[in-house]
DNA sequence: CATTCTAACTTGCATTTTGCAAGTTAGAAT
DNA sequence: ATTCTAACTTGCAAAATGCAAGTTAGAATG
């Protein structure tokens, strides 16, 4: 059960993702589904059992969830629900924040920038 | 001196703004300027050490900056710089997100969501 | 101008979070 | 049946955060 410091909208976000790694976490979910080793394999390095109990929390609080391995592959990948890709645009601002204000940092690819919450939308079970 | 993780322009603005509390003040200042105490007395409690050792990291970074206190009142109030204002954007996504995924948050003032980075440019000084 | 007051910090230590290295497990490949 | 490897778990060290109390410098009071 997280504690929330306040019921300020903001301070209450970052009570669920204001951790040193959950945001980089959505961060490489938002450009398709990555499994644990695709995780530890980013540049910046985080620890396996940092990552393991992140993954963890995510998924209890409703962000990712693992997909279906199909015909027993390793384990599922995990991607965004909707409600992690509800995250996006304040991704996209930080990302913007430091292209523009800290020199030398790399230019996020385009199709991060494109990317939108409403791709990441359940698909609808069609009746009948 | 701040050591970065990767060149990835959101973990960099992480490792400046990513820790518990320095969003939180510059949230604060989004709708102004604020005091040391003014920050100590908002919901969220933070200690007098941590406020203190944010407070100038903030200021080296060129995020916020103290106002000069004219005429002998104990110190001058912090407030944003253009720099700092930059965030504003991420902050207000932030913020849509906590209010619209989390139950019972508060809702930020339209002050908030009108707030824009260009209310912080620091007025020109004319030439002669 | 001596004393009191208070905003703005600083210090010391406990607690929590993060990091590192090594070990474990279960299914896949040989 | 054995080996391999992705996906964790465990134990301990280091760093960040939290708490309570103390300090300081200018402002107000008498």
């Amino acid at each position: 059960m997280i504690k929330f410091r306040s019921g300020c909208p903001i301070a209450s976000t970052l009570d669920i993702v204001g951790d040193k790694w959950s945001l980089l976490i959505v961060r490489t979910l938002v450009l398709g589904p990555a499994s644990y080793s695709d995780f530890l394999s980013k540049a910046e390095r985080i620890a396996t059992n940092i990552l393991a109990e992140r993954l963890s929390r995510l998924e209890e609080a409703g962000l990712i969830r693992q997909t279906q391995a199909r015909q027993g592959s390793h384990r599922g990948s995990y991607v965004l629900t909707a409600k992690g890709a509800g995250l996006i645009p304040a991704l996209q601002a930080l990302a913007l924040w430091g292209e523009e204000q800290i020199p030398g940092r790399w230019k996020a690819p385009e199709r991060f920038y494109a990317a939108r919450p409403a791709d990441f939308e359940q698909p609808e079970i069609p009746v009948s």
